[in-house]
DNA sequence: GAAAACCTAACGACCGGTCGGTAAATTTAT
DNA sequence: ATAAATTTACCGACCGGTCGTTAGGTTTTC
């Protein structure tokens, strides 16, 4: 049961957002009354949290294991960029909470979701940042540069449809050429290689 | 005091999301009671829906403007980019508003701003298609493509801070580089030019 | 003096959360 | 093996508080 309050949870925060379902639709949803919620979560904010840690940390080990395998830092770049899109297309609603939701948490558990985040966010600035100094990448601010290549995928969660016209392999080839284009810009200044 | 109530509410909105900010706190902002807001705004919805529709008005008109004085499609692309992140920066919590807080909008009031986000996507979706057409730009998907330009400047404006370390300008120049070569991915291939 | 701007006071609805209680399952003791 | 004790999972009723909104009176402005 716990775990089918978590889906629906997730299921309710993704169409209506949290601060606009209630406690009691959750449990209508899982066909319980509101207050048998409290005995599987301490609150209503827990339960937020726990969805959202969960999340998180699949993404993370998602990232590290699609490092194991590749090798040189162009393939790793890409590797990390291909983990980072379809996870978040395939998790869509989870992420999508995961990177709306920050607001509903409490100083303490916002605290950790965000040193999460962080840590993500370190594995792709120093892969970027290594990059550059391998001149694979064009010069560039690693921060801005991070920030816009995670964004950008975190926003595909936001439009992706399902049932859309591409799956989720043809869009993640087309953000992984995207990116790597706008990363290597100096090649274009450069002879054929 | 409507254009206070409209102000103080948009740096409320921004800080604490709609459904986290009640009429009151708005009110004490303002110096007022409740009670008085509601001689300026039918209610606390009309209130988020003047703020989203005049945002995205000013938006589309800018983007407009910033076309006039741009010949060819590189020069229009960079033009509409840098005209796009300008103004999600300079207006951020405007757009961050706009951007995140559609769910609290009623069906009419929502079709509205979702019409006015769709006119403003035509424009870059128009300007990406003739660019592939023109072979200024490599072939892609038109949509997934103007998805990924717009979000990512949109997502700009959730982590932009006016005192950081970099300006506005210096920022919209790095995107406008960053999407271009996105785009112009074939030149990679291609000789010197 | 009239219209605009604001106030006090209150309403009904709903929210997250708590309480005492209970039926069934499981564990423990004999 | 069986009776007692305990735990698990849930319920219905309810609480204090907050919310958006409204009605009606009062002050301010022109």
């Amino acid at each position: 049961m716990k775990t089918t309050i978590k889906q629906i949870a997730i299921d309710l925060f993704y169409q209506k957002g949290y601060f606009a379902t209630s406690i009691s639709e959750i449990a209508h949803g899982c066909g319980i009354q509101k207050a048998s919620i409290y005995y599987h979560f301490p609150g209503k904010e827990d339960l937020l949290f726990s969805i959202m840690d969960a999340t998180m940390n699949e993404l993370l080990s998602c990232l590290q294991r699609s490092q194991d395998s590749a090798a040189g830092i162009e393939a790793r770049m890409r590797a990390a960029v291909r983990s980072h899109v379809t996870f978040h297309l395939e998790h869509q609603k989870e992420t999508f909470i995961a990177s709306s939701e920050l607001r509903g948490l409490s100083s303490e558990h916002f605290a950790a979701v965000v040193a999460q985040r962080d840590a993500y966010e370190r594995i792709f600035q120093k892969l970027i940042g290594q990059g550059i100094q391998e001149k694979v990448f064009a010069d560039g601010d690693i921060k801005i540069l991070s920030y816009a290549i995670l964004t950008l995928c975190t926003a595909g969660a936001s439009w992706f449809r399902p049932d859309g016209r591409l799956c989720v392999d043809a869009i993640a080839t087309i953000y992984e050429n995207f990116i790597l284009n706008g990363l290597q810009q100096t090649l274009r200044m450069g002879p054929m290689n």
